[in-house]
DNA sequence: CTATATTGTGAACGGTTATTCACAATACCA
DNA sequence: TGGTATTGTGAATAACCGTTCACAATATAG
């Protein structure tokens, strides 16, 4: 059956959606052009109509998942003004988009990031900059308002929040759902603001 | 030029610590039967004598990495009696073998891991299980002698151990360099000591 | 309605990879 | 010393992958 004709944009979108799909289902190096087209609908050479490559598609990938990312914290900024609450808020809403195969772990952990083109590393690295700014950001917030302890370097403290996620996360993806990701993210959390809020 | 004749335990050892130098250097999907046979200086079928295939290589290589992670738990058990400064010592080592290239991080997030062979997957979540069992271990026994503080659960707190390493070393391999790793543990090493150590 | 640009298709190519196998050299044992 | 098992070699194979290209169908503009 011939698939139907759709705008080269509706395509592309189409494209880096399906592939971000198959790398959380099946991994990063588990990706090939034949598996993307069948998900799309389409034949493999189909996607060189919208990309010019398999490196433009896997660009447009780590772009889909920097907004992800950019999105969680904007809505965690406006779910509360309150800097620990907003931190938990971020918290929480990571560990959802890990579990809702958001493929975080798989794409920023993959060996294509580290092994493979220097630009497409740089961008990971600036992704990664850009969340930990924002987080730094948070925590900076609250150090002037009070709530958090100021005697941490923010940035320290953002490393150490990403550090609340990872290795839960990466626990949870070999365990087969037998290790419970959101429980231990919640104990995690609770020393980590423990350790950091201005005691009263 | 012909390769000397080897013993296939001897021949065997050297591929598995090839296999790791290539893994350390290049990551693991480009480890190759052909790259890691040039490595030992023998032809890619030679390989065969000795492994049934490549997944018994990789089997062997993720023996090592076990190996390397358990010397280092008991060197630093070795090294000091106190709870906390074993836990420092573990902490360094670690560190040093990141920066050595041994590719734990290369190895354990590899999609290799996640995708691969479903016992290759749990062979490393119970890699990891020992090892974060050994830190609670030595959580425990600070716990019970005072040191450290009692309130916090001791699996949480080796989970979060691990969080003090591993976004540093991801960090570290994608930053070119950059990123001061070994600094930046050392202050998430102060911010966890002042967290769990009991006042005095 | 017709011309043209856009999008989808199927077949093919070159490159890489893991693996196999018949054969040759070497170590070991009786 | 001679025979046998072990180990190394080179060539060949089959599978997979990304990519290209000539051609067909479809949308769009004039």
């Amino acid at each position: 059956m011939r698939a139907a004709k759709r705008k080269t944009e509706v395509r592309q979108e189409q494209i880096a959606q399906s592939a971000l799909t198959l790398i959380a289902r099946h991994g990063f190096h588990r990706l090939s052009i034949a598996a993307l087209a069948r998900e799309v609908g389409v034949v493999p050479s189909a996607i060189y109509r919208h990309y010019q490559g398999k490196e433009e598609v896997l660009d447009a990938v780590l772009e889909l998942v920097s907004q992800r990312l950019l999105e969680n914290v904007e809505a965690a900024r406006r779910e509360t003004a309150n800097a620990l609450e907003r931190l938990h808020a971020l918290l929480m809403r990571h560990v959802a988009l890990v579990q809702n195969g958001v493929p975080i772990p798989r794409v920023v952990f993959s060996e294509e990031i580290f092994t493979g083109h220097r630009k497409r590393r740089q961008r990971v690295h600036q992704i990664f900059q850009q969340y930990l700014g924002r987080v730094a950001g948070m925590i900076q917030e609250g150090q002037r308002a009070g709530a958090i302890r100021s005697e941490f370097s923010p940035v320290t403290l953002s490393v150490m929040f990403l550090g609340l996620v990872q290795p839960s996360a990466i626990l949870w993806l070999m365990s087969e759902g037998e290790f419970d990701f959101p429980q231990h993210v919640q104990n995690a959390w609770q020393v980590y603001c423990r350790m950091i809020q201005t005691k009263n």
